[in-house]
Order: structure tokens, then sequence, then C-alpha cells
RNA sequence: GCGAAGGUGGCGGAAUAGGCAGACGCGCUGGACUUAGGAUCCAGUGCCGCAAGGCGUGCGGGUUCGAGUCCCGCCCUUCGCACCA
């Protein structure tokens, strides 16, 4: 029986039209009845999107026409993260204005999406780039800044001379650019900052009640680092105390020496007069060195004695001070008591200029190591020896003993340290929000009245390398207080900002008078489902949970949480080429594992795709040779949505092959179908199977939607039911009745995944509706069970037979003891044997054990 | 160094309240239809063995009638953090 070969290009392009014209994906947020807020995370229009893009949107979608079939009321909407660097590197590259470039990259996404069979409700569309959106992100700024929680310090900040800017902590990943590569290096420059520090500790414990990976829970937790120790003050010389923290305070009788950052403030007053030079040079030489070389662990620790002693409050004797870099100017207070005993650091650096090492904690074992022999510190907690009046403090009362006597004494204090810093926010560019604040002579540092907002990007023509500070005009202002002249924040804000809150825009996207409105954020949100790629875990995620924080401490918000759950997508890889003289190659540029260019073998390797290393797949490509749904399904099916994935050429000929066998199916069997209704009555053995296994089927893929989106095994298990149908149908099956119901079914539970196939097959099936008004197909738990199992029967632990048996027997274990023993296979097993044992599990199997 | 995840056929991957290892797909082999096949369909496919059978989830031990799954000790890979006091 032959039909009309399936053919994807003759097909799709109809339905969408048919979905964006009768608007299935737009959401009425006046309704929130049964709402779900399914959230993925919004691309930076950087071109075109490749297959691994698709991947995160695929996900989204399917998962949205799943829940929409099940009736739930669902917000999915898209946006741009639309202002950043590479918009303004393309101007350069190209001369054309930052802006075009943007807008052109949207409007062709939208085109992919739409190929992709994506639809969203695009009268939410966000662009981050536009005044309407930017102004409140200037909003945003002003609210932080009214409740101090944005402000401006004079500090250390990362500077990137690739991207011509500085960078927030969180974007110097492994001492590198976390855009471009480039070292970073340390600058002293007026910087605004988020003081999210304020938030750390909430921002730690509501991890608790997230439901989101725990791996990227732990990562959050690691950067924000929370530790507990005891602030510690030093008497010195010089009036000024040295404050120090430390999570040992137990060990503060061993600590022989402090040890400054070499930017502590305290360095200039505590420096000798004839050491004043060396510590200079010492000095310039630390803060000059990158992050890197600083934090290189196998360095071999450098330091300087300053020529003064400060008092170790508890055994009262002078201790020299010492600036080293390896203490960091940003963690603590910058300055450290050392303790060379019980620090692994701090007996580095002592041996290094023998200094003096003194035990006070005891080994496990009891024993008191001889400081001079000691090649490795002793770190574990102990008893406390050599303490004065806490010797002898077991290990398990030692630090808080020790905090409870500082404090009685007034030397020291029970305090909590953080990782964590602040975010900085500033950046010297063109392409981002301009900082609404003003700098008047007479007034000092003034924010832009909020009914000027929006302070716009000045309309020059061409953007070269230049950030908003050498345009001439843009500073020149009037100061909102006194009139007089005043000149405008120069620096635009990182765009991490505009993606902290986009996710309250979208729910009320065109309002006027406010970012969002707090009556309807408050019914829509949290976000129910967020999803996108762990390379986010970090900043993304850590900055819209503190913005959110601080709306909700600001009464705009009434949660505390923007994402209840997340999943985070793993990337697609691909075969990458590199000639050792040419580069990054295209797969076209390579022949036989040689450069077309020069002949050179080539190395092929393994990474996410990435233009820069050109091993993208173009979605473009797919589609034209198999369709839209080809690519869905594959992208689903080759792997769980959670791990990373490489994407194969004989993979997706896969799932073309699956498609066309299941339209050649169906369209074969759609004569008999004609004018079939109701269900099926008195089905044979094989229809009984069938029955079984669809409802077994719709089970697998509901329970993974609604579940653990293992969408990949969902696939796997209507690949089954396909296979099952086709068999029955061969094998002479001819009920149409039940044909008919499960062709139905299949339809549906496909329709996520390959949403054109399953419409066109639906319609010609005489369906009047879209599958998307058509309810997700049930199950009944009983049918799944069918009449009969098979139960592996065990001699000595290897299966040796199977029997047979109704569903009763199998589930009493004396009956299916019984029924075990009693099969022919298994007698002539035990025969000449003695049976020592039998275990039977219902349902499962029977263990029979023979010497 | 610390933390997390992972190691299963030729490949992508299934299966964990301990219970038939390798679902599903790719690839491969043989066959059918073909002028042809990088199309389609049918059959086979963990490894060794003619077979009976044996061996198999990174390695070595252990618990159990029974271990990919639990326990102890290692090895390797990936990711995150890393002189954080």
């Amino acid at each position: 029986m032959r039909g009309e070969p399936y053919d994807p290009k003759a097909i799709e392009e109809r339905w969408r039209h048919y979905w964006r014209e009768r608007g299935y994906f737009r959401v009425d947020t006046a309704r929130p009845r049964n709402k779900f807020y399914y959230l993925n995370m919004f691309p930076y229009p950087s071109g075109y999107l490749h297959v691994g893009h698709g991947r995160n949107y695929i996900i989204g979608d399917a998962i949205v026409r799943f829940l929409k079939m099940r009736g739930y009321n669902v917000l999915n909407p898209m946006g741009w993260d639309a202002f950043g660097l590479p918009a303004e590197n393309a101007a350069i590259e190209r001369g054309i204005h930052p802006r075009q470039w943007t807008l052109d990259n949207i409007a062709y996404a939208k085109d992919q999406f739409r190929a992709w069979g994506i639809e969203y409700d695009w009268e939410r569309e966000i662009t981050t780039c536009l005044p309407d959106y930017y102004r409140w992100t200037q909003w945003l700024f002003l609210k932080l800044h009214g409740s101090g929680l944005a402000y401006k310090k004079r500090a250390m900040v990362n500077y990137c001379p690739g991207c011509r800017t500085v960078l927030a902590n969180e974007q110097v990943v492994g001492g590198e650019c976390e855009r471009c590569g480039t070292t970073p290096e340390p600058r002293e420059l007026d910087q605004w900052f988020f003081r999210i520090t304020a938030y750390a500790d909430r921002l730690l414990s509501d991890l608790a009640d997230l439901d989101w990976p725990e791996h990227v829970k732990k990562m959050q937790e690691n950067w924000i680092g929370r530790s507990e120790g005891a602030m510690i003050a030093f008497p010195t010389g010089v009036g000024s105390p040295i404050e120090v923290f430390t999570t040992r305070p137990d060990t503060l009788w061993g600590a022989t020496l402090l040890v400054l950052a070499p930017e502590h403030p305290l360095v200039d007053k505590l420096t000798a007069p004839e050491r004043r030079g060396e510590v200079e040079r010492y000095r310039k030489e630390a803060i000059r060195a990158t992050e890197v070389e600083r934090t290189s662990t196998e360095r071999p620790k450098t330091g300087l004695f300053l020529g003064s002693y400060a008092t170790n409050p508890a055994t009262g004797e002078p201790i020299p001070i010492w600036i080293a870099d390896y203490v960091m100017p940003t963690y603590g207070t910058g300055a450290v008591m050392a303790v060379p005993a019980h620090d692994a650091r701090d007996l580095q650096f002592a041996r290094a200029y023998g200094l003096p090492v003194r035990v006070v904690i005891a080994a496990p074992d009891g024993s008191i190591p001889d400081p001079g022999e000691m090649s490795e510190a002793l770190v574990e907690p102990g008893t406390m020896v050599g303490s004065g009046p806490l010797t002898g403090t077991p290990g398990e009362e030692a630090i808080a003993r020790t905090v409870a006597y500082l404090e009685g004494k007034g030397i020291g204090r029970r305090t909590v340290a953080y990782r964590l810093r602040d975010w900085l926010i500033s950046r010297q560019r063109y392409w981002g929000a301009p900082i609404p604040i003003v700098y008047c002579d007479r007034c000092g540092v003034v924010p832009v009245p909020e009914e000027e907002l929006p302070v716009l990007l000045p309309d020059v023509p061409f953007i070269g390398k230049m950030g908003l500070a050498d345009i001439p005009g843009f500073a020149e202002t009037t100061c909102p207080w006194c009139g007089g002249e005043a000149r405008r924040d120069t620096d635009t804000m990182d765009t991490f900002v505009d993606s902290s809150w986009y996710f309250l825009r979208f729910v009320s996207p065109h309002e006027e008078k406010a970012p969002f409105v707090t009556e309807d954020v408050n019914r829509w949100l949290p976000v129910d489902l967020y999803v996108g790629g762990v390379e986010h875990a970090i900043l993304h995620l850590l900055y819209s949970r503190f913005i959110t924080k601080a709306l909700y401490d600001l009464g705009y918000v009434g949660f505390r949480e923007p994402f209840q759950r997340l999943f985070t997508q793993g990337m697609v890889c691909h075969a990458a080429y590199r000639c050792p003289e040419h580069g990054w190659l295209y797969p076209k540029e390579v022949d036989s594992l040689r450069c077309a260019k020069c002949g050179q073998e080539v190395a092929t390797s393994y990474f996410a795709m990435s233009k820069s290393k050109k091993n993208v797949v173009e979605p473009a490509e797919i589609i034209a040779r198999y369709g839209a749904d080809t690519e869905r399904l594959y992208t689903l099916f080759m792997g769980p949505p959670d791990r990373d994935i490489e994407w194969s050429e004989d993979g997706i000929r896969g799932a073309w092959r699956f498609l066309n066998r299941f339209w050649n199916l169906v369209v074969g069997q759609l004569p008999r179908l004609a004018g079939v209704e109701g269900e099926p009555e008195r089905l044979d053995p094989a229809g009984r199977r069938l029955w079984r296994k669809l409802h077994a089927t719709v089970k697998k893929v509901t329970e993974e939607f609604a579940g653990e989106l293992g969408l990949n095994t969902a696939i796997a298990a209507i690949m089954e039911l396909v296979n099952e149908l086709g068999a029955y149908v061969d094998g002479g099956g001819a009920d149409p009745h039940l044909v008919r119901r499960v062709v139905r079914d299949l339809i549906l539970l496909l329709s996520p995944f390959t949403p054109f196939l399953s419409e066109e097959l639906w319609h010609r099936l005489g369906e009047k509706q879209s599958v998307l008004e058509t309810p997700w197909p049930d199950y009944d738990p009983g049918a799944v069970v069918g009449e009969e199992v098979e139960i592996p029967v065990q001699i000595n632990g290897k299966v040796r037979a199977r029997v047979c048996v109704p569903v009763p027997v199998a589930s009493d274990p004396h009956a299916l003891q019984e029924a075990a023993l009693a099969a022919g296979e298994v007698q002539a097993r035990l025969h000449g044997k003695e049976v020592v044992r039998v275990i039977a599990v219902p349902g499962k199997l029977v263990s029979i054990v023979v010497r």
C-alpha cells in the first residue's frame, strides 16, 4: 500500500501560518487560573542561531506544547538580550551601527524560530537595547541607588584591554576575560557597584527551597563562599590595631606573625623608615602582577618584613608584621594571622623565611609534633596545647570556647566572611544602558529624576572604537537639582543588569508607567520552569536572584526567588578541525583529515558548537534537507536533555527514516480508518498486546514530560509503539477501531516533538481542531499491566528458564514459586539436584538455589 | 588541593526502593526490490565458541539467592572553585 510520500517542504509552511494566525501561543495574563510560566533564557542576537542554540528552544517548545494540551494557561515569552560588546565589534568591523546589526540579527533569528515551528507570543517581545526597555533598567538602577544598594567607590578593578572596559569579578573566568579571553589587568578606578554582598546570607540560605540541579546550587554556594570564624584585633604601635579574620581562632596562641596584603591600608604607617624603598618596590610588583600570576598555586611564596611589630593579644608577645602577595586584599580584612604550625600556606611561608613555628593543637593521636621537624601543617582540629587558660580544651569545643574567651576580653568576636564581592556594573562602552547619574560641582552625585528617564544613548551615525565618554556632547547636561552645568556619567551598565529583571517585564511588556505591574507579577511569578545553559549557573542566575530579593525588600514584588525550578540543558558538540598553520577550519576545508590549503594533517576534537571554532551546523541546511520535524526529533532524541551531546549526521538520518516509516504507516492505513468511530472491543491476543503497549507508552511519555524530562527515552518509547503498530498491521491485525485509536494517540504523543507532521496527519485523519486544542491522551493504569507476565527463573544466579503466568499468580509468592517449579524446563534443570532455597519475588522473578 | 558529575557493545545511549544488562537509534553483516543505490523493505548483530557452554557494565576486594545499581580501596574523564585565611 503506497501512498503519498512524506515531504516536509510540502506541509510545513501551511502549519506555520495556521498556528500564528490562530494565535495558539498568545496568552492572556489577566487570567492566571491554571497558569504556568515557562521561560527559556533569552538569546543574545549575534547573527544566526545554530542547531546547538536550537536545542534550548526546541526543548522549551516541546514542553510548552505538552503543557497546553494538558490544559495549562502557558506564558512562554521570548526576547533579546540585545546590548553587548559583539554589536560594537561588528560595528567596528563592518561599519554598521550596533543598533542596525542587532535589529537585523533579531529579525533573522525570529524567522529561524518560525522555521523550527516555535511560535511565541510575539506581542510580548522584549528587546533590551530599545529605550522602552532600558528606561526601566535605569529605573532599577535608581531604586538600588536610592536604597544604598548602588554605590560608587574607587577600587582596584579588572580592566580588560581587549574589550576596553572593566569586568565584574564573575566575568573573569580562569584568569581570563569571559568574553574575549584576554588577561585582564588591575586598575584603580572610580566605579559603580551593586551591593550584592548585603544579600550573601539570603542568597545562600534560600537555595534550599529551590528545585534546581544540585550542582548548580553547589556552584552558587561555592561562589558565595560563606565561612564562619572570628575577627581578632592585634594592637600595633601606630594607634590603629590590625583586624584579622580567621576560621581558626583556636590557633591564636600559635600565631607567630601577621601577614598583610601589599595593598592593605596600614602598610604605609607600619613600614619602618629604613625599609620603605624595598616595601614600595615589592608592593608595586605585587599590584602589577595579574590575578593569575598571583594566585597560581605552585608558585613559591614571597613576602617582606615591614620592620614593625604587633602584639599577639593572647600571648602578649610582639610578633613581626609582613606583607605577602598570597594574602588577598579583597577577602576578609586583607590581613591574616599566620599560624605556621596549623596552616599549610603559613607553614610554607614560615619555612621560606625561617620564621618561628609554634604548635598549639595536638595531633589526632594526642601527640605533639616537634615544630622544627614538621613538614606538613597540622590542620585538623584537636586538643589545645600551650594556649594559656584554654590549654586542654578538646578539639570539638576549641573554636567556640576561644571565641567566648576573646569576646570576654574584648579582643575578638564571632564573624562570618564571604567570598562573594560586590557586583561591579560600570562599563566604559557605548552599547549598553547609560547609568542615570549626573555630577554637579555644587550638588555632587545627583540621580536623574525618574520622570526624565530614559537617558537616551546618543544617536551617532557610526560607532568606532569609542565609549560614551568619547562622544561629543553626551556628557554635557544641567543639574536636575540646581539647574547649573553638570556632567553625565559616561559609563553604561553591565549587560547582566539588563537580563537580571527581564522575566518580570514579560508579564506586562507594554506598561508605560512602571517596569512591571506588581499585582500581575505576583500572580505569574516565580517562573515555574526556567531552562537554559549551565554556563549561566553563576552570573545570570545569581544576579537575577539578587535583583529579585532587592525588589522584594523595596516592596515591588511579593516573591523572594525568580525561578522556582531550573533545568540546565547540555551543549551540542560537533567535530572541530584545526590546522597547525591555518587554525580552525570549516569541514569543507578538510579533505581526508588534511588541510585543503596546505595539506598538513588536521587535529580533530569535539567542542560545543561555536562560530569561532567553525564547527556549527546551520538549521537552514538541515531543514531544507529533512524538514524541521526531523531536526526537532533528532535534537531531543540524541541524548538526555541535561547532558552534552554530539551532533551526528548519521543520527539525523535515523530520525528522518523514523518519520518516514510513521508517515507511510499512517497514510497507508487512512483509507481503512475513514469514518471509523468508537473504541475497540473484544480484542484478540495481538490486539491486547498492542492495547497494553499503547497505555504503557502514554504513561511513559506523560511521566517524562511531567517529571524528569527524559525526552530521549520518551521518544524511544514512541518508536517502540510505532514498531508494534507496524507489526500488528503487517501481521494481519485488522481491528480498525484499535488501529485508529493507536494512530490517534501516536500523533498526539508525537506532536510536541514533531508538530508539523502531527498536525498534518491529524487533519488527514479527519480531525477539525488543532492538536494543540486536543487534550493530551490519557492512559488506564489497569491496561498497562496486561493479563500475563513472563517471569524469569534463575538457578544458582543464572537465568535458565522463563515461565508465563497470569498476573494474579505472578503477584502471589507461593503461587509463583509453585508455577516456576512445575515448569518443564525448570524440572529438567533440577533433575538430580537438591533444592536448597527458593526465592519468589512477586512480579519480578524466581530464584532457585540448588546443590 | 577541595567540590560535583560521570566511566555500560563498533557509536549515541537504555535499565538504579538490588531482580531478564544492552530498550530505542546509528553503524555493520546477509538478503529482497533495483540499470544503480549514500533510497526503501526483511533478517541478524555484546564478546569467545561449531555447539553445549563460558565471559561480560573502568580496576581490585566485599555484602547478597541475586550487584551496572549497595559497602571498602584504587584508576581515569569532564565540569566548577582554587594561596579565601
